[in-house]
DNA sequence: CCTGATTTGTGCAACAAAACACAATCGTGG
DNA sequence: CCACGATTGTGTTTTGTTGCACAAATCAGG
């Protein structure tokens, strides 16, 4: 079975499956079934089976998913059965909330670098990170073969990092700066703006 | 034309469109095209034609969109052409980077509460903000008739946190803890982790 | 006032995603 | 070792979304 082109919405679903099943696993459990998943992610469970059943066949009939092995599975299907090295440009409000954050080591990143171009904050330390000059940025990563930036810089100058950022070989970008970026093919862009979140649910209210 | 059921997915699209519409509006720009807003956000000029006619007509043929009009349109049709007060919990890092955020006021919010457990932290201000105990919450978000809130506690905690803002009348959650919520109908749940939107991007990478 | 270049709004066709429904399989308990 | 309840994986149907293509409208220039 050759990998068809996967519907990158049912990619999207994984990390989110991946989430939960992690969280059932610190809770003991070891076994779980489409339904019980589907019912705490709010997802029918025919979609939960259909979307894994693109990758492999993981559970058994009768008793459902064996946690475990399917964590480990998504993981490798995810490709963080890995631990990426992931670069931060800007070191404000939102580059340090990133640095200090803990949550990211188990989920397959590791924030290895972290650049500013303020020069009082160039040379502190965040963490045990030290922030280094935005001039070094494109050797730095280059060097480190860096492919994943995660950009916390104002909106006025997201779109001149991320042309260097793809200068320098990143392929993948998670944008806080509320703006849409321009890319060339092949490089991806996630975009996390509270505003649009939040904008998205006051439709709904009265 | 009464209001049907608009699909989520269009909802989820306006502020996007808003987000770029905007920031032609501070380019100086008086005048846009489906084609050209398409172009810059990826997505094509039917959809975006297709997606306003579900609210009404606001172009005209062979001009265009005029983009302050449009703009009050979409604001309108989210309810962001008023100021919605929001409720933080947890004045840790995400909090703290919420609350000195200054990009809220013009997209419809105002962080008008913020509240933590932590006696350290409760009596502190974060900007004009006073940090307060999370005993009095419910009461303070009733009092205000908030709707509104964003959640920045630890994963473990988040759970009963949120029940207690469904008691205290939130009907709109944004939750940067990265779990599944449980919530009853009319409450609505969004979603900010940075490891998923990664671990979405890693699938395509070599 | 006519012509041509644009661009909207939309009916319809094509495509995509989700739900349904069930045979196949598994484990358990008698 | 058989029968039953549970649950997967998937072919088929249903539902939802996107793209196409064009009539209708608008504007500018001669
Ligand atoms: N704080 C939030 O909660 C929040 C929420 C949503 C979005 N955002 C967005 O995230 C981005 C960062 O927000 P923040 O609150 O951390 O802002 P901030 O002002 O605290 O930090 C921005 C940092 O970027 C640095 N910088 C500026 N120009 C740079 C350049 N050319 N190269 C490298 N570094 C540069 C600044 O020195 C500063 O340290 C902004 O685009 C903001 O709109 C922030
Ligand atoms: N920092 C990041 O970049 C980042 C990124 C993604 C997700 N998150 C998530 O966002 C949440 C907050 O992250 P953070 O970095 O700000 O953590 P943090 O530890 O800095 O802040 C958490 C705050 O919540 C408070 N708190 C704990 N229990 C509480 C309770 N029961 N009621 C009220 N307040 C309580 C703590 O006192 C603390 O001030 C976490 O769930 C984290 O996983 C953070």
């Amino acid at each position: 079975m050759t990998r068809n082109p996967i519907p990158e919405i049912v990619i999207g679903r994984l990390p989110v499956y991946l989430r939960a099943l992690t969280r059932l696993l610190e809770q003991g459990r070891q076994v779980t079934s489409s339904q019980e998943l589907g019912e705490r992610l709010g997802i029918s469970a025919a979609q939960i089976r259909k979307d894994l059943s693109q990758f492999g066949e993981f559970g058994k009939q009768g008793t459902g998913y064996d946690i475990e092995f399917l964590v480990a599975k998504i993981q490798e299907i995810l490709k963080v059965d890995r631990v990426w090295e992931v670069a931060v440009v800007g070191a404000g409000d939102v580059g340090h909330a990133l640095v200090n954050y803990g949550g990211f080591h188990d989920r397959g990143f590791k924030i290895a670098q972290i650049f500013d171009n303020d020069p009082d904050k160039v040379g502190t330390s965040y963490k045990d990170i030290v922030v280094m000059d935005i001039a070094q940025m494109q050797e730095k990563i280059r060097k480190a073969g860096i492919k994943i930036a995660m950009l916390a810089v104002p909106a006025s100058v997201a779109q001149e990092v991320v042309d260097q950022l793809v200068e320098a070989g990143v392929e993948a970008i998670l944008n806080y700066a509320p703006v849409n970026l321009v890319v060339p093919p092949g490089v991806r862009v996630q975009y996390i703006d509270p505003s649009v979140h939040l904008q998205t649910m006051t439709y709904f209210l009265d």
